[in-house]
DNA sequence: CGCGTTTGACCAGCGC
DNA sequence: GCGCTGGTCAAACGCG
C-alpha cells in the first residue's frame, strides 16, 4: 500500500515537472481541429467535465491537468485507505498485547494447579470439566493414544528470536506443554513418550493457497534436498531445508493439489534455531499459535472418544461469532497436521482444524492479529497503473493471509472469540 | 569454484 | 517377511 502510494506520487511529481506540450492558439486550423477531434474521442462519461475542457484553452495542459486532479484524488483516497489500515492495524495489536498478558498469568496460575493435580485426582478432573468447557469435547476421531503430543512445529522460548516473538512464542508453549503435563488422558502417552515416537514426531503445519507459481514467500530461505511423486498425485512434492540458519531442522513440502492443481500445498515442520525476518516471524507466530491452540484442546479430549464432524475446536466459541461448518475432523495421518485453507472464498468457512491428516483450519488464523510487523514480499499493483508491472515473484503467503482476513470481516470476532474463550477459561485454572 | 538443484539410491515405517 | 510408500541422502549437474 505504501509503495503504491509512493508511485503515484512519484509520477505526479514526473508529471508536474514535466514540460507542458502546449499549444497557442495561434496554431494552425488542421491541428486544432485534429486536437479537438482527439478531444471528443476521449470517452468521458462526465459531461460536465467535458464541458469544462472544452471551454479551457485547448492545451495538452487541461488534459494534463484533469489527469493530474484524479491520480490526485486516488492518491487521496490511497492515503485515506493506508491510514484506516494503520489503525485497525494498531488496534490489533494492542489487542494481542492484552490478550498475551492475560494469557501469561493464566498460564501462571495453571502451574498452581499442577499442584492441585497431583493432590487429588479426583479434584482435577473436577478443575478439568471447569477450566476447559470449550475444549474438553474437543474429541478426535482417531482412537489412538496420540493426544498430548509435543509441539514441535514452531519456535519455542529457547530460540534465538525477537522478545517480542519470544514472549508470544513461550506463550503458546506454554499454553499447550502445561496442558498436556496436567490433563492426560489415563494411558495417555507424554510429551515426552510421543516426542520420541518416530512416526509422530511433529505436529505440522499445511496452507494451502492458490497460486501460479511453485512457491509461495514465506520470508525464510529454503534450499531444495528432494523431489518425490507422492503415490495419488501426479504432481512431485518437493522438499525444502530452511537455510537461513546453520542446520536449521525447519522443512517444509511443496505440492500441488492432486484435485486442483491451481493449489499450492506448503507444509511445515520443525522449529528455527535462527531469528526470522518479520515476515517469516509473522507466518511462524500465526501457525503456531494455531497450531499450539489446537493441541492443547486436542489434549483434553478423551481418548477414543467420537464427535460429530462438525464438533471440534472453536466449536462453541466461535460458533456464535462465525457460520457453521467451522470444523472438521478426521483421522487419515500419522502426524497432527493442521491446515490453514486460504482457497476458500465462502466466509462461511472462515475457522476449520484438522486433526491427523484433516484438522482443516479453513481459514487463516490471522497473522497481524498476532500482533507481528508483516514485510509483504510481493507487491501486485493495481493493473490502473501501466507504469508498475507484478513483479515477477512467489507470492507471498504473508500477503495471501492479510488478504484472506481483509476479504472476510468477521475473522478479527472470530479470532477475537476464539482467544476469548482460550483465556477466560484459562484463567479459572 | 561455490552454491543450489536434480535425481536415483537408500532407509525406515507400515500394512498385509 | 515382503512390498509399498514417504522421506532423506548424496553424487552429478548446472549456473553465475
Amino acid at each position: 500500500m505504501e509503495e503504491k502510494v509512493a508511485v503515484k506520487e512519484f509520477q505526479l511529481e514526473v508529471e508536474e515537472k514535466s514540460p507542458p506540450h502546449t499549444y497557442d492558439n495561434k496554431m494552425d486550423a488542421p491541428k486544432r481541429a485534429e486536437l479537438e477531434s482527439n478531444l471528443l474521442s476521449l470517452s468521458l462519461n462526465n459531461s460536465e467535465q467535458l464541458q469544462e475542457m472544452q471551454e479551457q484553452p485547448l492545451t495538452q495542459l487541461g488534459l494534463l491537468r484533469i489527469k493530474l486532479e484524479e491520480l490526485k484524488q486516488e492518491n487521496q483516497n490511497l492515503r485515506s485507505m493506508l491510514s484506516q489500515v494503520s489503525e485497525h492495524y494498531t488496534a490489533l495489536q494492542n489487542r494481542m498485547h492484552s490478550v498475551v498478558k492475560q494469557l501469561e498469568q493464566s498460564s501462571s496460575s495453571s502451574h498452581n494447579c499442577h499442584d492441585l493435580h497431583l493432590k487429588d485426582k479426583r479434584q482435577d478432573e473436577i478443575l478439568e470439566k471447569q477450566a476447559f468447557p470449550t475444549w474438553q469435547f474437543l474429541a478426535i476421531n482417531d482412537p489412538s493414544p496420540s493426544h498430548g503430543k509435543t509441539v514441535e512445529g514452531f519456535d519455542s522460548p529457547k530460540n534465538n528470536i525477537g522478545k517480542h516473538e519470544c514472549t508470544r512464542l513461550a506463550l503458546a508453549h506454554n499454553v499447550g506443554g502445561d496442558i498436556n503435563n496436567q490433563i492426560r488422558p489415563e494411558g495417555a502417552k507424554t510429551i515426552e513418550d510421543q516426542a520420541s515416537e518416530p512416526s509422530c514426531r511433529k505436529a505440522r503445519v499445511s496452507i494451502r493457497a492458490r497460486s501460479d507459481f511453485s512457491l509461495m514467500g514465506d520470508g525464510c530461505q529454503w534450499r531444495k534436498y528432494g523431489q518425490k511423486t507422492a503415490k495419488g498425485n501426479p504432481c512431485p512434492r518437493a522438499y525444502y531445508r530452511c537455510s537461513m540458519g546453520t542446520a536449521c531442522p525447519v522443512r517444509k513440502q511443496v505440492q500441488r493439489c492432486a484435485n486442483d492443481e491451481t493449489v499450492l500445498i506448503t507444509t511445515y515442520e520443525g522449529k528455527h534455531n535462527h531469528p526470522l525476518p518479520a515476515a517469516a516471524r509473522a507466518l511462524a507466530s500465526t501457525t503456531s499459535a494455531a497450531l499450539s491452540m489446537f493441541l492443547s484442546g486436542s489434549t483434553t479430549s478423551q481418548q477414543g472418544s467420537t464427535l460429530p464432524n462438525n464438533c471440534g475446536l472453536f466449536s462453541s466459541s466461535l460458533s456464535s461469532s462465525v457460520p457453521t461448518n467451522l470444523a472438521s475432523f478426521s483421522s487419515s495421518a500419522s502426524c497432527p497436521t493442521m491446515t490453514l485453507d486460504l482457497t476458500q472464498s465462502n466466509p462461511s468457512n472462515i475457522l476449520q482444524f484438522q486433526r491427523a491428516t484433516s484438522l482443516n483450519l479453513t481459514q487463516s488464523f490471522p497473522l497481524p492479529l498476532l500482533g507481528c510487523t508483516q514485510q509483504s514480499q510481493g507487491f501486485y499493483l493495481s493493473s490502473k497503473l501501466p507504469t508498475m508491472v507484478p513483479l515477477e515473484k512467489e507470492p507471498s503467503l504473508v500477503d495471501m493471509v492479510s488478504a484472506a482476513i481483509a476479504k472476510h470481516p468477521s475473522f478479527k470476532a472470530a479470532l477475537a472469540t476464539a482467544i476469548s474463550s482460550f483465556n477466560g477459561p484459562s484463567q479459572k485454572y
